[in-house]
DNA sequence: CGTGTAGTTGATGCTCCTCAATTTTTGTGG
DNA sequence: CCACAAAAATTGAGGAGCATCAACTACACG
């Protein structure tokens, strides 16, 4: 909810931190002292479950912030999955500066407002659908924002989607392997956890997006 | 995300509407040029979905505000549920006003973000639970909000109450029934559509809402 | 008293979870 | 570079949960 532009805006300095795959950024409990925005890499942000089980709230790439909520505590917890670069700031020092500037607390105020527009449309995108809708929305998604020459490379395990989508892994597996079989999409470089995927047929994975379109598992 | 404190913090003047039951406040499409704040009754938002489905985003009570996301165009729909009070207020008039006082500026960025994280909070509560466990959630949530005496008159039907957990209608039906039949609620009035429910163990209700604790449909 | 709407109940099937076995990839130390 | 162990991913069989379709009941209204 917060980006880089406001932290232009505010015009105060900030911090840079470097993290490296499994390292966390803060965790539950901890003091909510900044707010961050990711400048390079993958992170992800989620809550414990009872029965050890996890809840991926959010996947953070470049451009998004994070660690705005509201509390003195923090009840989340955000781990890095790739190398990764943020920057962060003060949270008291950005609130004391918007008390006495108005354009940073309208900007303040338009970015919260575009937040819950997003937290909401997502919540509601998401329910109901059928696991091909949610993973093709999700690969297009995940192609939008970090794919190179067409290359999709997955910072997150299946697990990691598993968790997100509230599906187990076996189910993520299987619909993208149903997605290859059907020529929509490819994995390469076998030598690399078939992380790395390319989108062959856009059009038909849109479809499935949006349309609730549905095809058998067990065809070759 | 806006409320009544924020119309009072802002000192403009306010308009009284009254609705009946099946009216509506305003449809996708229309100019976005009020906020509104509920005063008396219930209404709902939502939005249609291909195929004649709708989904619906949200039950609105007393206190709760709505209209307020971004846009020129409204991309939901609101009706009343029943008899019910709203006040509103220009939205421009607002964030003009919010352009010069810093003080309003700043409610309004609080609420935003309020309700952008109970927005992530709720679409995250709901994920990946059972049947039973968003319904005895739902009804102690009724129950919080508008029982009167221990009674809980539920102003929506079971087909609304299933478009807002993406179920069908027979699931909230049969788990109301099992609910009863395990004496953990029970219905008042037959002649009033078991619109009308009582929490007779809260107790054992909370723990369903908490705990992913499973009962057989088939009990007498 | 018939018609329409809301709600309940039953039978059947699809979707996705669970448990378990197997294969593929990664990491470590010779 | 290879051998081995550990982690990640795939695949299969069986079952639980909820949707769908359909019949039936209860109440509201003319």
């Amino acid at each position: 909810m917060i980006d880089r532009t406001i932290l232009a805006a505010a015009k105060l300095p900030t911090i840079s931190l470097r993290f490296s795959p499994g390292e966390t950024v803060y965790e539950r409990g901890a003091q909510a002292q900044f707010v961050y925005v990711v400048v390079e890499g993958a992170l992800c942000r989620f809550k414990m479950l009872p029965a050890g089980r996890r809840r991926i709230l959010q996947f953070l790439f470049p451009g998004d912030g994070f660690g705005f909520e509201k509390g003195k505590q923090r009840d989340d917890t955000v781990t890095a999955l790739t190398e990764a670069k943020v920057i962060c700031l003060g949270k008291n020092t950005l609130l004391e500066a918007a008390k006495s500037d108005v354009r940073l607390s309208n900007l303040l105020f338009t970015a919260a407002a575009r937040a819950a527009a997003v937290a909401t449309e997502q919540s509601n995108a998401l329910r109901g659908r059928k696991v091909t809708e949610q993973l093709a929305l999700f690969l297009l998604e995940m192609d939008a924002r970090l794919s190179k020459s067409g290359e999709i490379d997955l910072p997150m395990r299946r697990q990691h989607i598993a968790d997100y989508f509230g599906l187990s892994m076996e189910t993520v597996s299987r619909t993208f392997t149903a997605f290859q079989k059907a020529r929509i999409i490819d994995f390469l470089d076998k030598p690399k956890l078939q992380r790395r995927i390319v989108i062959r047929d856009k059009r038909r994975l849109e479809r499935f997006a949006s349309d609730a379109a549905d095809f058998s598992w067990g065809k070759s």
